[in-house]
DNA sequence: CTACTTATACTCAAAATGAGTAAATGTAGA
DNA sequence: TCTACATTTACTCATTTTGAGTATAAGTAG
């Protein structure tokens, strides 16, 4: 039994952060990227958008996230409020750049991260996370990307299920798959589960990363007229970003943490525009209020704000003495589970 | 803007695997732990328990969590089934040991891991989990060290907040964070919160590893007639295990993890059994029964149970194509949130 | 045969949820 | 000034879910 820690490693590792960093803006949740310039080594891959990332240093930081505040602060001028620690990869040797001579692996650790609206910044952009995941952005209605492509795609993807011809286990598996991550005849759509249709997206083959990692299936995507399935990022920072957003819209509903993203003072609209920014869905307005409301999240200022097109709306805050009351106080929307086909 | 992966590290890391594994026999939730018997540097801790744990290695295990079920099997030949990760601590400077010169940094990634009875292994013991944290066990009642010793000395750091005489906010805020993980004066209990209990603990001084660690309050730990607050473990294991149970806590609630530590047939009562062993609470027994079948999470065999002590009880198994059916099927127990007080 | 123990089927009130209707209150333009 | 129009906000109501029981069935131990 493994009863000391290891000394003198034969194997140099290196801690890598990355950061999903978020911010909603005109009714967009936005993540911040990064446009590495370089038109060296990896030429056919500079345009894809990066996130933040940077070394951790354990001899200049005591804590990761420490570590993380840092250099984000540093290199971007923002000051991040809620941070989360999300995942932490050690395979991305299956990805370009690292399987070079005497690089060190390296391991990389995702943060989620949220912050208030932030001017434009030098070096860093702010985009809409739907940029990258169309298909999870349902607020008008089904995205059209599914049914010209992703689902014919998945179909074809199930139906060339490798083995026996007779393997129809094996085809069934894939469509059971497909079926429920995507919410496939019938099947219901869970805004949660956004890593798990990447990583089915990845894995069958469907998307830019896919085909940079020389996976098996991709090779249909080197056809001119392969439609692009949202934009691709650098390394496997898609795959951290999809993280975060699963991880962001879960607690959403069991933690106020919308309220990070939101100005001092809103309305409730604004608030319910800005969760369903988040969610990619609509919740019925009367009801919101009232979950708001009783769940005693919010508190009336008592002044109006006038530019609602309609009739004013009160400004609301957030209860911050909630956290001394109740031990975990969110949006428990169950947001109206959209039946995918209909 | 970091736009590359850094190179030529000036700190050499080391990749830790913990795991904290999980069985439930004779209606207890259980750990298995190493028990280290080297008597050299730290012979002041050699007697206290550890997770098992192992480097990683990138050259030989593709992922971490390859290499933690390799280890795991090699050393104690159990075979695990469900893993998940955990947390990834990066700040294990504070703790005894790696202070040494030359040492390597270590990061430790925790994991949590779900495995059917085993029987006893050389190395390996299987603990109870409630011998590391006693107050979580609220089975038989509300736990007697939460009144005898917890709650006084709570009140007690509470009071002794450092700061001006008339600062009665910070003294208010103590008390206020002991109130909602612990559910003092009227507040509910919270079965899933464990790591903030544990966590609020070695803040306040009143574990072991807080007097280890040297941490300011935990002087008082040094009396001889002051109450040990359940088992140590060696380095920050038990913020490990108090993270993994905090997670299969939760997880049981939407995910049907309990079947993992489950046998291939079961009466309903076994179930409920094994599902208040890991909450720690009792649950209404006719209306778990019809959550778990409304849920369609198993499905009848026909056989009976004759050892129930009573009318025999018929042997369900758990329905495997609930996967290809429900999105999130768990046993969304809400368990009767025990009053804290009364 | 009786006492006891556990399994299983049902009942019922209270609370939460989903989906509305309807009135109030502002702004923009005829 | 008056009239759409666009929202906010207050209620309503049927349905479902939840929490907490009661009642009965079917074994075992003495």
């Amino acid at each position: 039994m493994a009863s000391a820690p290891p000394k003198n490693p034969s194997n140099p590792v290196v801690i890598d952060l990355n950061a999903a960093i978020v911010q909603v803006a005109d009714g967009l949740p936005q993540i911040a990227v990064v446009r590495p310039q370089d038109g060296g080594a990896n030429a056919d891959q500079d345009i894809w958008d990066a996130l933040p990332f940077g070394p951790f240093d354990p001899f200049t930081h005591r804590t990761m996230e420490i570590g993380l505040r840092a250099w984000v602060q540093e290199q971007t001028q923002i000051d991040l409020g809620y941070v989360e620690q999300l995942y932490t990869f050690g395979d991305r040797g299956r990805h370009a750049l690292e399987v070079e001579e005497g690089t060190d692996h390296i391991v990389s650790v995702g943060y989620l991260a949220l912050t208030r609206g932030v001017e434009e910044q030098a070096g860093v952009s702010w985009r809409s996370w739907y940029q990258y995941f169309p298909w999870e952005d349902w607020r008008d209605g089904r995205p059209a990307i599914l049914d010209k492509a992703i689902l014919p795609l998945l179909q074809d993807w199930a139906s060339n299920t490798p083995g026996d011809q007779s393997d129809e286990l094996a085809r069934g598996r894939r469509r059971d798959r497909a079926r429920l991550t995507f919410g496939l005849d019938g099947g219901s759509w869970d805004e949660e589960n956004v890593l798990e249709r990447y990583e089915l997206l990845y894995e069958a083959g469907l998307v830019r990363e896919a085909l940079r990692d020389g996976r098996p299936n991709a090779a249909a995507l080197e056809k001119s007229d392969a439609p692009q399935l949202g934009m691709p990022m650098q390394f496997d920072h898609r795959r951290i970003l999809a993280t975060a957003i699963s991880r962001l819209r879960a607690k959403l509903k069991y933690r106020p943490v919308v309220f990070e993203l939101m100005p001092d003072t809103f309305t409730l609209f604004e608030l319910q525009r800005t969760s369903e920014a988040l969610l990619g869905l609509h919740v019925h307005k009367q009801n919101f209020r009232r979950l708001v409301e009783k769940a005693g999240l919010v508190e009336r200022t008592g002044r109006m704000s006038t530019h609602t097109g309609g009739r004013p709306a009160e400004l609301f805050r957030f209860r911050r003495e909630i956290f001394n009351e109740r031990p975990a106080p969110g949006l428990r929307l169950a947001p109206s589970r959209t039946r995918a086909n209909t």
